[in-house]
DNA sequence: GCCCTCGGATTTGTATACAAGAATATCACG
DNA sequence: CGTGATATTCTTGTATACAAATCCGAGGGC
């Protein structure tokens, strides 16, 4: 779209998912028009739009704020989540091109350079290289999937949670496994075995719920390595 | 709500399901500023929201128009509302009160008695007492779900394919089929078996589908039982 | 006769002005 | 000094005016 409210819509919800504005924030109209440069109205359509997106939530008379999303509210949406992207898995494993599963197994590998990467220096800034090539992953086979309805489901239990920016802590094995899972997929997406690609894509989202959901200091169940925080997980 | 907005939507939205407007047909502005009597921003306003919950395509500078839903279209919607309420059902199972379950059971004596009558008369206008019944079935167990977020997403495949106001047409076997699968998911929910529950709705909703998606002269596999014509159906 | 181009009319997109409701501060009273 | 009613101010909701883009038809060229 070239129009003005597309561009506010894209500010805002970068302001929003940049953590620029904190959940619960009341998001002031007229403030968003000077940050956008654009006048009410678009601004206004952006919000309602967000609404409908999950990420901000308005009440009449009152005006827009930050989504709130607590502890059970997180594992709903990774409920979904895991109900989302496994039946987009199991459609994609009967449509998706082999070009996108070549594309799937650079990213795969892309992935473990950078975990591999990061354990052996033992840094835990892993975020960028991995969280890109995760997205651009899912999103893939999302794409494969063929159904636009689906595409908009996903964005509304995907984004809802980068909002809460926390960063999930994997450790070393579970940050294995997931590399693990990606690996499966592709497996499954070259069999054309739709319920095995759906299988193992709900174990990925389910595997990752539990890291996120996990609070932060709460001790991996044995060994010592410290967990990896990343950012989109899954 | 008690904003203007929130009336444009509801008039603009029982106009598109009512089949007022048929799809692919140009929605302007003016004209529904007329129909609704308010002015075009509200106007503009529902529009985008329906556009979000895919009663209506909006391309920049050229308007809405009502959704055309082509016939693998149809087939994809089923297919994500068999996935959506059988999860549905799956919460429900766990969290429904026993007075829920006593109302789903009135209503399916209900939609039981209707088509009875309708059988033993031979009529075909079961619509209503049916089509009204299901819907609170459906809707008591998408609420005992909890879950609003689903809820949304049901929405936005229960009502999308209402405006092609298809009558499906279910053979007398069907509809027998359909009204043990209510009472069988009642079963379910007293022994609180989310399997179970999320099971039965699958197949609910699958049979639904082939109902629905039938062509209209199409006829059944066997027997002399003449289509059963219901506007919502599952 | 057909197609391309240009101009008017129509329609959508955006900005702004005005109205209505909600939050807050102020002042009077207990 | 605390509490409550009221008034002010601020914010959102709605209408309207203006700008920009698209559509449609007339006219001319090929």
């Amino acid at each position: 779209m070239s129009t003005v409210s597309a561009l506010a819509y894209k500010v805002i919800r970068s302001l929003i998912l940049e953590g620029r504005f904190i959940p619960g924030e009341r998001l002031k109209e007229e403030e968003l028009t000077d940050l956008c440069g654009v006048s009410r109205t678009p601004v206004r359509e952006a919000l309602r739009r967000l609404a409908l997106e999950g990420l901000v939530v308005l009440t009449p008379h009152q005006g827009a704020q930050v989504a709130e999303i607590g502890e059970i509210e997180l594992q709903e949406i990774y409920a979904l989540r895991a109900m989302i992207e496994s039946h987009a898995a199991g459609r994609a494993a009967k449509r998706i091109a082999l070009s996108a599963i070549a594309r799937l197994k650079v990213l795969a590998g892309q992935m473990e350079d950078a975990v591999a990467q990061a354990v052996r220096r033992r840094q835990t800034k892993l975020y960028e290289r991995y969280t890109t090539a995760n997205s651009e992953f899912h999103r893939i086979i999302m794409e494969a999937a063929d159904s636009p309805r689906l595409s908009a489901m996903a964005t509304l239990v995907v984004e809802v949670p980068l909002i809460l920016r926390t960063l999930a802590r994997y450790s070393e094995s579970e940050l294995s496994r997931s590399l693990h899972h990606h690996r499966e997929l592709i497996e499954a997406f070259e069999a054309r075995d739709e319920d095995w690609a759906s299988s193992v894509m709900r174990c990925h989202i389910r595997a990752a719920a539990q890291a996120v959901v996990r609070p932060e200091g709460e001790a991996e169940p044995a060994g010592n390595d410290q967990g990896q925080p990343l950012g989109q997980v899954g």
